[in-house]
Formats: structure tokens, C-alpha cells, sequence
RNA sequence: GGCCCCAUAGUUCAAGGGAUAGAACAGAAGUUUCCUAAACUUCAGAUUCAGGUUCGAGUCCUGGUGGGGCUACCA
């Protein structure tokens, strides 16, 4: 179905060849939704168009809409308000509007097909050495919408995630178990896998610190105590055995990651999320080394006396950037040359799309332009989806002081508090405890997932942990609140044999709250395409938010089955329905289930 | 020092260059013989500052202030 907007875009532009003799691109006309206090449908912004009227602004309006009015049948009446024209339509073109959406399988996305262009979405990667925290939540619940509103938008999406299970930090914990774990295993200590692991870097980073102060307290001065604190030459011996394939050390490397993607496994399913492929580091730093070698040899990169190897950016404006250290170990970025390699020979994308913070632009500006330097053309498809920080009311997390909100502990409260609030109210009394639990969690999810998604991602935002997350207001469970009481209705309805009907007439009588609900309606299909194009699943959660305020007001003047003119009511119950329908379209983009009743 | 990002009610968030800057929470006051009151209705309350561009600026540009990030042989 055309959009009302365009026609009123190229009727605008034909009347004024026909007012004032004038060509005028139709889209550079601006046509907008009136403004919600405002009586009209679709406003004509006249200011632009008095240059070639060389009239008034009102006098401007009267001719435009008078011509308007003739062209489009669909409009009533109209009205000049001072520059703008405001557009009446008939209440039939909101019915059959809604009558010609009624059907659609997928209200307003596109459906993709083998043929429809690939994007790889990376997020999550966490590193192997600590649990999940409330920064990595924003991570996964951003990329993980990322990809439904992607896929939405008619992309074939690929989920990749990378895992960060190599390197020095990886040593640290290994190192501090082979040390003071006497054996220690999520069985026989009954911790979480990724939680028993973390916490034996916690330590070593605690002994190394005590250490370091202690050469300090020897006289050692602080830049040689930090280099050679034993511990950390100990970790690096590691590093340097496991890079050289030592039985031993991988034994307990693979024993220990083990232990951590279970613990993260069940983490992502707590969550609601998957992947489709994971990367390993410690698969791709070697393809990185290749990479970076024969970078080398083709004199793209340059090698410093003591062995390492650089790429030198400052004709791009930035600095020297080391690509392997001296003893030939490889560092973040050659991994990530890697990978990026490995990914388009894997398969061949359109775009690839990185969710990491923001405090990483630098090195993915970086990972760009050695790609490039490299030879590799399809370095300008990568795309780093920055997001801000989540903070803390004392400030940002920090792992190595113990202030952060863990990914675990913060869902485990998050449902007890929906089980509280929702045992409060009783209206789940005559169910089971399985079903009462499921239905906690996705209340309990909803209101996390909406509390993160609902804020746009590139700006850094706040939580506060003593001021749990709200059921009320604009939030998650405010928005499925909203669903399930249509269910109830709809529920009733069909208990009662009254059909829910998927064809309107068009003469209906219908409200101004009924037409503005229409309304909000027609937007969507826009505001997704708009959501896909900026990655901002904030704007769907804003959408929804709005389309559901509109709905309960709605639903609070209006009855639904109780209305006796069966034409309206069978009107109601279809709106009713479409709209539960697209609440649950624009939830599930943002990976939010819907309870049936709560 | 250099580079990047952010700044809107007491608080947490909205607002594709367009009209009188929206919500929510917190505060004050109402609405259940009626389809789920996790709702609805009132009231009160904000664009960091100074310039500029424009018919029109929260939005774009310049500068200042404030906050955050990056600038590692960490990831």
C-alpha cells in the first residue's frame, strides 16, 4: 500500500506548477504527522514553499490545500494554522487502512530470502577470566536486538560472537589456580563455572599488586617493580608455553574454559540469546600472525630492532600501532585482523557489524585502516556499533574493585522482585509454580531488557542498584500489562463466540482515539526501516511505549465486547487485536517474550 | 597536551531543522457496582553558557564550561 505522505508529496508538487508555475522536487516537500494537540492528520510545512509563492503563509496554505483537496479524495477538510497545513482526512481511509493491514503476516518488515544481503553481527565477547556483568547485559541485549531489528529490516543475519580466551589475562587465573586451587572445581566447590574462575584472577591480581608493593618497599623503583614482579614474568612464561603448545598448559586451559563456557551458557540462556557461530581467539590470532607476516614482507609493515612489528598510521592522522610484541606474541589487534579475515571467507558480508563500548573506537578505527593497509577492500564494511557505558551511581564498574552489578546476581533479583510485586497483587494465585515462574521471568526480563534497550545506545547511562527497576510507568511489564489484557478480552470474546473480524467495513463509526491508534499504526512500518538504519532498537522500544499508552487510553473510554453495536464492536476487538499483535512484533525485536496473563 | 563522545524537570529517559520541548519515577489530588487499577485522569516542574547560520535551532556551526572515554609490548 502507497503511503498517503507520498501522494501528498507529488499532489503538493503538482499544484504548485499549477499555482505558481514552479518545478518542485516532491521530496523536498515536508509532510508530517500534526501534532497530537492539534486537530488534523498530515501537516504540510508551508515556510519553505513561500519563495516561489512569493504570497503570505496563510494565503499560501488556503490555495496549496484547496488543491489538495481536490486532487486527494481521501482528504476532508484542512485548515491554515499559521504556517502550516494541516490536513483533515476522512475517518474511512484510518478504517481502511487498518482493514488493508488487518491480514499482513508481518506487519511492516521485510521478509529476507537467500538473496538478501548478509550482515555479521559480533557482540557479547566476553573474555574467558571473569563472569558476566551489567556492561556485557547492554552488550548482549543491544546485539542481540541489533539482529532481530536487522533481520526485520529483510537482512540475512549471522550472530557471531568472539570469545576472548587467549592471552596474558587468560595466564593470570590459570596461573593462580595451578597455585592455590588445591583442585578446585565448579563441582566440588558448587560454583558457577565462569564465578570459580574469575574469582582466581581477582586473586592473583591481588597478590600481584601485594607484590609489587613489596619490591617497592625493597627499594625496587615502581616502573621495574610492575615489569618484573615475578608473578607477572611467571604469567608471561605461560603465555609464551601456551603459545608453543605445552601439553600441561593447554590441558588446563582447555580444563578451565571448560568450566567458563558452561557458566556463560547458561548466563546467554537466562538472557534469551544465542549465537550462530563462535569465534575463538585462540583459532584466529594465528591467521592475525599470517596476516601481520606477510604485511612484513610486502614492506606494508615495518619490524623495530627489538623484533616487534608495527604499522605505522601517522599519515592517517593517528600514532604507531604495535601489531606483535618483540618475543612474537600477538596482541588484541592481530587476533582481530584474524578473525575479520576468517569472517569474510567464511562467508562474504554486506556489512559487518561490531557491538562493543565506546572506549574501543580507537581500535576499531585502527583494525579499518591496517585492513586497508593490507590490501583488503572490504575493510570499509566494517561498522563498530559503539554504546555508551553503563554506570554506576558512584561512577563506572570497577572489576578490579569489586563495584559491579554481576549479570547472575542482578536477573536472580530481578525475578525475585516480580514474584514480589506480582504475589502482591494475586492475580496469579490459581496457577502452578512452573507456570508462575515463567511467567515471573519474563516479566522479571522485560522490565531489564526495556530498562537498557529503551535508551539510546550511544549515550552512557545509569543504574542504580538500591533503586531496582520499575514495573510501572515506561517500562517492560508496562507494556506486556498492555498485551495481556487484550488477550484477557480477546480471550472473552471467543469464550463468548464473538468473532474476531478480518474484514472492516469501511463506514464504521469510529472515535478520535480509535483514528489516533490507527495512526500510530501507520507509522511503524517507518520507524522500523528508521530503527534498522541507525541500529537503534531505542526507537522501538519509544514506539511501542507510545503505542501503548495510546491503547490503554483507549481501552479505559471504550468498551470492547461490552459495546452492543456489533459493527463497532467487531471494529474494537480487530484494532485490539492488531495492536496486541504489533506489541508482540516490535517486543520480540527487542527480545522481550509476552506472558499470556500476569 | 592531542583526538572522540555526552550535556534537556529533583531523578531516569524522549523529541527525523518546524507549531505551545514529551514521558516516567519521586511529590500533590482524583477514578473500580463496568472487558485485568502493573491502568486511567488532573496539578506542579527542564533545553549548560555566549555567539553564529536559518523564515524557523534542544537539534546545524564556532567558542567557553562541566562530565566521560581513548591516546599500552592490556583487552
Amino acid at each position: 500500500m502507497i503511503r498517503l505522505e507520498e501522494h501528498i508529496k507529488i499532489a503538493t508538487a503538482e499544484a504548485i506548477v499549477e499555482l505558481y508555475e514552479s518545478e518542485v522536487d516532491p521530496n523536498n516537500i515536508q509532510v508530517q504527522a500534526t501534532r497530537k494537540d492539534l486537530t488534523g492528520d498530515f501537516t504540510l510545512v508551508v515556510f519553505p514553499l513561500l519563495k516561489i509563492s512569493k504570497k503570505n503563509p496563510v494565503l499560501t496554505g488556503e490555495e496549496i490545500g484547496k488543491k489538495l483537496t481536490e486532487k486527494i479524495q481521501e482528504i476532508d477538510s484542512f485548515e491554515v494554522v499559521k504556517g502550516f497545513l494541516n490536513l483533515n482526512l476522512k475517518a474511512a481511509f484510518w478504517v481502511n487502512y487498518l482493514n488493508s493491514i488487518l491480514t499482513s503476516e508481518k506487519y511492516g518488515q521485510k521478509c529476507a530470502d537467500e538473496n538478501a544481503p548478509l550482515v555479521m553481527v559480533e557482540y557479547s565477547s566476553p573474555n574467558t577470566n571473569k563472569p558476566l556483568h551489567l556492561g556485557h547485559i547492554r552488550n548482549n541485549l543491544l546485539g542481540f536486538s541489533v539482529s532481530q531489528l536487522l533481520k526485520a529490516t529483510g537482512k540475512n543475519v549471522k550472530m557471531v560472537n568472539l570469545v576472548n580466551d587467549r592471552g596474558i589475562h587468560i595466564c593470570k587465573s590459570m596461573l593462580a589456580w595451578q597455585k592455590w586451587g588445591e583442585g578446585a572445581t565448579p563441582e566440588s566447590t558448587g560454583k558457577k563455572g565462569d564465578r570459580l574462575v574469575g574469582d582466581y584472577y581477582v586473586l592473583f591480581e591481588k597478590a600481584l599488586q601485594q607484590q609489587i608493593g613489596e619490591l617497592i618497599e625493597q627499594g625496587t623503583d615502581k616502573e621495574t617493580a610492575v615489569k618484573n614482579a615475578p608473578l607477572l614474568v611467571e604469567a608471561q612464561n605461560m603465555l609464551r608455553k601456551w603459545e608453543a603448545g605445552d601439553d600441561i598448559v593447554i590441558d588446563l586451559w582447555k580444563n578451565m574454559n571448560a568450566w567458563v563456557y558452561k557458566g556463560f551458557d547458561k548466563t546467554y540462556a537466562d538472557l534469551g540469546i544465542w549465537f550462530d557461530k563462535i569465534y575463538y581467539e585462540s583459532e584466529t590470532y594465528k591467521l592475525g600472525k599470517n596476516l601481520v607476516v606477510k604485511g612484513l614482507e610486502d614492506g606494508v609493515l615495518y619490524q623495530k630492532d627489538d623484533g616487534s612489528v608495527w604499522a605505522d598510521l601517522r599519515d592517517d592522522g593517528l600514532d604507531e600501532k604495535l601489531l606483535l610484541r618483540s618475543d612474537g606474541t600477538s596482541v588484541y589487534m592481530t587476533q582481530d585482523l584474524g578473525t575479520a579475515h576468517q569472517r569474510y571467507s567464511d562467508s562474504a558480508f554486506e556489512n559487518h557489524v561490531y557491538v562493543v563500548g565506546n572506549e574501543q573506537i580507537y581500535h576499531f578505527k585502527v583494525l579499518s585502516i591496517v585492513l586497508k593497509k593490507l590490501g583488503y577492500e572490504w575493510a570499509d564494511l566494517l561498522f563498530h556499533l559503539s554504546y555508551g557505558m553503563v554506570e554506576l551511581p558512584e561512577g563506572k564498574m570497577k572489576s578490579r574493585e569489586g563495584k559491579v552489578v554481576d549479570a547472575d546476581d542482578l536477573i536472580r533479583e530481578m525475578v525475585e522482585s516480580a514474584a514480589e510485586v506480582s504475589n502482591e497483587l494475586g492475580k496469579l494465585d490459581n496457577f502452578s509454580d512452573d507456570e508462575k515462574n515463567t511467567i515471573f521471568k519474563q516479566i522479571a526480563l522485560g522490565a531489564l531488557k526495556y530498562f537498557i534497550l529503551k535508551v539510546d545506545p550511544v549515550k552512557t547511562m545509569l543504574f542504580d542498584p538500591k533503586e531496582s527497576i520499575d514495573f510501572n510507568g515506561n517500562t517492560g511489564p508496562f507494556i506486556q500489562y498492555t498485551y495481556v489484557r487484550i488477550q484477557s478480552v480477546l480471550r472473552k470474546a471467543r469464550e463468548q463466540g464473538i468473532e474476531i473480524p478480518i474484514q472492516l467495513d469501511s463506514s464504521t463509526d469510529v472515535s478520535e482515539k480509535e483514528i489516533s491508534l490507527i495512526r500510530k499504526l501507520y507509522e511503524y512500518p517507518d520507524l522500523l526501516n528508521e530503527a534498522g538504519n541507525q541500529y537503534s532498537p531505542a526507537l522501538i522500544a519509544n514506539y511501542l511505549y507510545d503505542l501503548v499508552k495510546e491503547f490503554n487510553q483507549f481501552y479505559q473510554h471504550h468498551q470492547i465486547i461490552k459495546e452492543d453495536n456489533a459493527t463497532k464492536r467487531a471494529f474494537r476487538l480487530a484494532l485490539s487485536n492488531f495492536v496486541a499483535k504489533n506489541i508482540n512484533d516490535g517486543m520480540s525485536i527487542l527480545g522481550i517474550e509476552m506472558p499470556e496473563r500476569m
